[in-house]
DNA sequence: TTTTTTCCTTGACAAAAGTTAAGGGAAGGC
DNA sequence: GCCTTCCCTTAACTTTTGTCAAGGAAAAAA
């Protein structure tokens, strides 16, 4: 039986919290729990995969993989947030991202057949998930700009700026490895070291082996935008 | 009053095909039908728009533009196609995207306050809408992975599929400009044109200047996709 | 503590992409 | 037919990005 506090959480959820107390506890009843030790694939890019799923606990990755075995992390989904597999929409789509848990995760699923009933019969909920679907959409779009108009360097600044914006002045420690970053802005690991002693070398951030300080953040808030202003 | 015949259209169309024919006049009925000249601006990037539309007659372009200049066509939007501005479905966030008539285009349009009641009380055409929602999100991830992984020869060559694949063997007109084309692979004009030649001196296809022929469209397809295999 | 392993850092180099500039063909207007 | 205007095409060059390779620091394992 779903514990009263697990209906609590759910219901911190845009989406969740259309729902009647009971109906909520109803669904989460019919749910799928499923736990993913810290490493273990969710779904692979390409397989079909038709669920809709709550992060109950842990850290999910949503990530591309190219056959020359670069990567790029399109989202995190952190606990309390719901995404799901093409699948659960389109039959017979692979899907355009891989999961995989970065941490050790539990997550509730759902099949289309089980949420379905409850979507063509409960507009509230259904017209959150449409919420729900335009946001990913414009983090999608986002990504594209980034990826199309905006160079290396730019892609890089931006990311500080959302990985530490918020402890500018602050010396925190570089948690991600180059990899991890190079991942997320969509480059190598050798192009995100040189570009960090750049950043480092014009004053706008502090950088040592293992820590990392925002020492500048307006202008490495201007080098994240209209990067043409800047020179080399 | 509505045509019968525009009725007729909207029928083929899997969201439209949810309603009942009555009710689905009566939605043409609410509709604001609008006409945009060739050329003209829909709606630009970062203004505020809230309203989902069906294109009636014309073609509509999607595209995103960098404050460089550069722009970048997500996607087109033919006679029979639905798509939404974000402020139909979120408040206060800006156009990820402009529309834009490339031809003579007649819209219907609908705001949220039309069309909310009607999507919060048919489940089946909320949950088209979804799945609408979903094939646009596979076009966005498609740009991202294209963007991402593959270099500009290989987009080209998928841009050159999509548009003429059909057509293999055959001569056809080049009827988009470098700048077009560009604008479809997120490159230059120059660049384009540089590529093409490169396609052609591999024997892939044949150019001039105001016409193109696919000589070779295994050898296409595989520059498409895995394009490390091959040379310079 | 020692040994491994992992990861950061750099330089040298190669490849890809973009920019500038110049010249020429094609189509449409006069 | 002539003249614009709009494009296409190319070459030369610059900038950006990625790859390879080597060395060294830190962390984890033994």
């Amino acid at each position: 039986m779903p514990s009263k506090n697990l209906s609590v959480e759910l219901a911190k959820n845009p989406l969740f919290s259309t729902l009647e107390t009971e109906q909520r506890e109803r669904l989460i009843e019919s749910g799928n729990p499923q736990n993913y030790p810290a490493g273990q694939w969710i779904t692979h890019y390409g397989s079909s995969w038709p669920y809709l799923f709550y992060v109950e606990e842990g850290l999910v990755e949503a990530l591309k993989e190219s056959p020359e075995g670069r990567s790029l992390v399109i989202m995190e989904l952190e606990k309390g947030m719901v995404f799901w597999g093409i699948g659960f929409f389109k039959e017979g789509v692979g899907m355009p991202v891989a999961f995989i848990a970065k941490e050790n995760s539990r997550l509730l699923l759902w099949s289309r057949e089980q949420l379905l009933p409850l979507l063509l019969d409960n507009g509230f909920f259904s017209w959150e998930l449409s919420k729900l679907m335009v946001e990913r959409m414009l983090r999608a779009s986002e990504i594209v700009e980034e990826l199309a108009f905006q160079p290396v360097a730019a892609r890089l600044a931006l990311f500080l700026l959302e990985q530490f914006g918020d402890r500018a002045g602050d010396t925190v420690t570089r948690d991600l490895t180059l990899d991890e970053m190079a991942a997320r802005i969509g480059s190598t690991r050798e192009m995100v070291c040189r570009q960090l002693y750049k950043l480092a070398d014009k004053g706008m951030i502090q950088i040592n082996r293992t820590e990392l300080k925002i020492t500048n953040l307006r202008s490495l808030q201007d080098a994240a935008e209209s990067w043409k202003g800047g020179d080399r």
